[in-house]
DNA sequence: AAGCTAGCCAACCGCGCGGAT
DNA sequence: TATCCGCGCGGTTGGCTAGCT
């Protein structure tokens, strides 16, 4: 399966001018990516279609682009989020929507096609599995009291645990949390996240490659390349949900109401100084901890 | 062992915006 | 002002892989 080559027609073999026209889809291949590679480190990026016409790539500049931009560019994180990076995708989906290329603008090196497949393989996964919409009030109050208060139990677990081998983890998260208490401004909302992600950053590597307790969840691929099963702790999550919530009734429209035990998560709040409007502040999340 | 299914992710597509001409 | 072009964004698709039967 080396190549899948629309391009390679029958008329493959036609006249140069002909050829020119033709432009490949589908995987890129090693030999695409070096010319690619080098051309962007001679000539610098930008003005795609051009760069993909003097770099010889029968492919759009459009296609150039989202290849590097994607999984060329050297700053790229791959493998599966952490959970705190987990947590920051929750919290500024939660305010944005699908806004994904301004999520991504706070995880670095992210890219917003990777944060949009989280999204979508794991927590659409488990909006359906709540029978419910990712719109809808079940699905954000699941998400705002259970998942996310999980996120931040498990990295303040995973900060406090002496047995987690990886100080530096244990450390960055230890940060982290400094940094969302302390946090100062939001370049829109003044909320503490993108603080949380800025800083981190300048540490990055400190943990952010490693799962810390995560890293039970993961299952290797055959290229060596770690990805999530899925987040069993949303798994779990979601079995608390029910278990709490035994009244909610998913067939009216996922119309969820409290009870006694979230009006305590609610007064939580309220007792820190949170107030509906910012719900969803992580600094919140944090100070509930 | 073979077939099926679900999950994951790279890549493509359509659309809209903004700058240049 | 109108048109073109480059670019970025969000949504969608298709292929690969692992797990299950």
């Amino acid at each position: 399966m080396d190549v899948v080559l629309q391009s390679r027609s029958s008329n493959s073999m036609a006249a140069e001018p002909e050829e020119e026209t033709e432009l490949r889809r589908g995987p890129w291949t090693v030999d695409e990516d070096l010319t690619l590679i080098n051309y962007i480190a001679d000539h610098g990026e930008g003005r795609w279609n051009a760069l993909a016409r003097a770099a010889g790539l029968r492919r759009t500049g459009k296609s150039c682009r989202l290849r590097w931009l994607n999984y060329l560019r050297p700053d790229v994180k791959r493998g599966n989020f952490t959970a705190d990076e987990q947590l920051l995708i929750l919290d500024l989906h939660s305010r944005w929507g699908n806004r994904w290329s301004k999520i991504a603008q706070h995880l670095p090196g992210r890219t917003d096609n990777e944060i949009k497949n989280y999204w979508r393989t794991r927590v659409q996964k488990h909006a359906k599995q709540l029978n419910c919409d990712v719109g809808s009030a079940t699905f954000k109050d699941a998400m705002r009291y259970l998942w996310m208060p999980r996120l931040v139990e498990r990295i303040h677990a995973a900060a406090g645990d002496p047995t987690i081998g990886d100080t530096s983890c244990a450390s960055g998260v230890r940060s982290m949390a400094t940094t969302a208490a302390t946090a100062t401004t939001y370049p829109e909302n003044n909320s503490a996240a993108s603080a949380v992600t800025t800083s981190r950053s300048a540490s990055s590597g400190s943990f952010t490659s490693e799962l810390c307790g995560e890293e039970k969840n993961l299952h290797v691929h055959g290229s060596g390349e770690k990805t999530t099963s899925g987040g069993d702790w949303m798994q779990e999550a979601d079995q608390e949900f029910w278990a709490m919530h035994m009244q909610i009734q998913p067939e009216d429209g996922g119309l969820f109401h409290v009870d006694h035990e979230l009006s305590g998560w609610v007064q939580g709040f309220s007792d820190v100084g949170v107030s509906a409007d910012n719900l969803w502040s992580l600094e919140d999340i944090w100070k509930m901890q």
